[in-house]
DNA sequence: TATGAATGAGCCTTCATTCAT
DNA sequence: CATGAATGAAGGCTCATTCAT
C-alpha cells in the first residue's frame, strides 16, 4: 500500500526544512562557494542525490533558504503598533530588529554576505526589494512625524546605522555591547526625554 | 651591472602591480570565488604561470591585494589636523573617508565581502586589526573631547554608522547621497552650529 | 477464487503493455541513453518503482521491448504466399515491409539504432539471428527460383537494398518517395514486364 | 624562455588529434553515451582535464570528431574523373566508397550511430546536408546520362543501395562478401553490356 | 501491488597549480 | 622570468535502483 498524499507531503517537507536549516548554517558560517553540497547532505545526515529531490541546483537551494529568511522577516514588523507615538515605534523596531539578528543570527549573516557580492539573483533581489522599501517608508514616516527637516536623509542614515550595528555585532559575536549601542542610538534621537 | 638589477626589480614591481590592480577590480566586481586565475590573467595580458612567480597562490594573491589597500588606507588619517578642534576633526574624518571611499571602491567592496565572510585568513584578521582599533581609539578620543558620558559606546555607535553608510553607497551606487547624509551625520554630533 | 487471479494477470498484462509501448515510443524517438525510467514512468502515468515490478532494469526492459517488436514481426511473413511466383512473393514482401515500416516505424527506429550501435545484448542477438537467416532464406529461394547464378549475393545485395531503403524512410520522414522507390526497386528485379 | 607560438601550435595539434582519434574509435566502438570521458583520456594516456583545453564539452568532440571524419571525405570524390562514362564513374564511385568504407571503418560506424539517432546537433546537420546533397546530385547526373526514365528515384534507390550495403558490412565485419556485392550491384545497373 | 523518497556510483566539468621549454 | 599545456582533485548533478509503507 503506498503511503498518502499526505503522508508524501510530511516527509518532503520535513527533509526539505532539514536541508534549509543545514544550508543555511553552512552558507552562513563558510560561505556560499565554500560550502559543498556533499558537506550539507552530510551535515543534514542524507545521501548527496537527496538534495535534488527538493531543489534543482545549489543556486536554487541558496535562493530558497534567503527566501525563507526572508518570509520569516515578514511578520516582524507587523508587530508594530503603528498608532503609537514615533519614539516607541522607533524603539520597538530596535528591539525587534535586534531580537531577529539574535535569533537569526545564521540569516543575517547570509544577508550580509550576500548583498556585499552583487551577484544576488535577480530572483531575490526583486524579494528583497520591497522589504528595503517597507522599512525605509517606515522610517521616512517616523521622521516626518518627528518633523525632521528632510525625513529622507534621515530616514538613509538611520537604516545605515542599523546595517552597521548588525554587521558590527555579527562581526565582533557575543562580546559587541549590543544593549549600551543600542541604547546610545535611541538617545540621539529620542533625546534624554 | 648593478642597474641591471634594479631594472629587474622595477620590472618585478611593475609587473606585480598589474596583478595586484586588475585581480583588486576581478575580486571586487566578481567575488573571490568566482575569479579564475585565468580571468586575471588574461585581464592583466599575462600567462596565467607567470602569476605563480609574484605570488605563492590564489589566496596570497587575495592577501597581497588586501594588504596593498590596507597599506594605502594607513597613511589617510595621518592628513588629519590631531591638534584640531573635535568637531573638525570629526569633519576631516568623514570627507576623508568618503573620498577614499568614492576613488577606492573596488577595494572596499572587497572589503566589505571579506570581513562579511568570516573566512578571513589569520593574515588579514591581524593586520586588520590595528587599523579598526586606531579607528577606534580616534573616535573614543573624539568623544572624550566632546565630554560624551560613554565615549566607548558613542565611538561604537559611530563606526557602525560609518560602516553602514559605506555600505550602502556601495550597495546603491551613484544614486546614493552621499553628501546629504554625511550633512546628516554630522549634524547630529556637531549640532546646530 | 481463480477469477481474481486472471483479473490480476490481466491487470498485469495490461500495465506491462503500456510500459512497452511507452519505451518503444521513448527509446525509438529520444534514444535508449538519452530516456530515463522517470520519463517513461511519467509518460506511462505511473510511478517510477512500479516499473521495477515488471522489469529487472531498464536494460532488461530495452529487451523486452524489441522482443515485442520481433515477435509482432513474425508474424508478418506468413501471410505470404509460398506457392506463388517468385515475382509475386517478392512483391508481397516489398509490400508487406513497407506496411509495417509505416506502422511500426518506432520499432524500426529503435531497430536501427540498436544494430547500428553494435552492444546488442546477447539476449537480442541471438533472438535476432533467426529472422534475419528467414529473411535471407527467404530471399535465398527466391533468387534460386528467379535462376540467378549467383543466389547468395544476390540475396545479399537485396537484403541490404530493404535496409537501406528502410533507413532513408525514417530518416527524411514521409517526404520519403517509398511508393516510387519501391516500384523502382521492383522494377529491376522484375524486369518490364 | 617560452616556446615559441609555433612550439605550441604544434603541440596543440597532436595532442588535439589524439584525442580525436581516440574518441573516434571509442564512440564508434562502445557509442557516445557509454563513452565517458574518462576512458578518453586513459585510453589516449592524458589526464581528464587536459581533454577541455581542445574541446569545450563532450558533445563539441563529437562534432569534431565526426567534422573531421566529414573534412577527410570531402576530398574523396573529386578523384572521380567526371568526364568518363556513367558507368566508370559509377564504378569508380562504389571503388572509393568501399575503399574509404575499409579504411575508415570507425568513423563510418559512428556516422550510421548518428544519422539513426535522429539527435545529430544542429551542426553536424548542417554540414552534412551538402555532403549528402553532392552524393545525391551526382546519382541523379549519373542516371540522366544512363537515360534513366525517372533518374530522382534511380538516384534514391541507389543512395539507399549504397547505404544499406555500407551497413550490413559494418555490422557483419570481414565475413561479409563486399566484392561479390559490389559485383552483382554493378551487373544491375551496367548490365550485360 | 503501487508509490515516490532515498541512495550513491558515476558522470561531465572546472580550476588552482606545476613544469618543461 | 615567461609561457601555456598538462594535471587531477573536487565539485555539481543525474539517474538506475532500492525499499519502507
Amino acid at each position: 500500500m503506498p503511503r498518502t498524499e499526505q503522508q508524501f507531503a510530511a516527509i518532503r517537507e520535513k527533509s526539505k526544512a532539514k536541508f534549509l536549516r543545514t544550508a543555511l548554517e553552512l552558507f552562513a558560517n563558510y560561505g556560499y562557494h565554500s560550502t559543498s553540497i556533499s558537506q550539507i547532505a552530510k551535515s543534514a545526515g542524507v545521501a548527496k542525490g537527496s538534495l535534488y529531490h527538493y531543489f534543482e541546483s545549489k543556486e536554487q537551494l541558496l535562493e530558497a533558504v534567503f527566501m525563507q529568511g526572508l518570509n520569516e522577516l515578514d511578520g516582524l514588523f507587523e508587530e508594530i503598533d503603528m498608532e503609537a507615538a514615533p519614539e516607541d515605534k522607533l524603539t520597538q523596531l530596535l528591539d525587534l530588529s535586534i531580537s531577529s539578528l539574535q535569533k537569526e543570527k545564521h540569516f543575517w549573516q547570509l544577508y550580509f554576505a550576500l548583498i556585499t557580492q552583487m551577484k544576488l539573483p535577480e530572483v531575490l533581489r526583486k524579494r528583497l526589494q520591497p522589504v528595503m522599501n517597507e522599512m525605509f517608508t517606515f522610517f521616512n514616516i517616523l521622521f516626518q512625524e518627528l518633523g525632521a527637516e528632510e525625513p529622507e536623509s534621515e530616514a538613509k542614515l538611520l537604516a545605515a546605522t542599523f546595517d552597521g550595528i548588525c554587521l558590527h555585532y555579527l562581526m565582533m559575536g557575543e562580546e559587541y555591547p549590543l544593549e549600551k549601542v543600542k541604547e546610545k542610538l535611541l538617545g540621539m534621537y529620542i533625546g534624554k526625554r
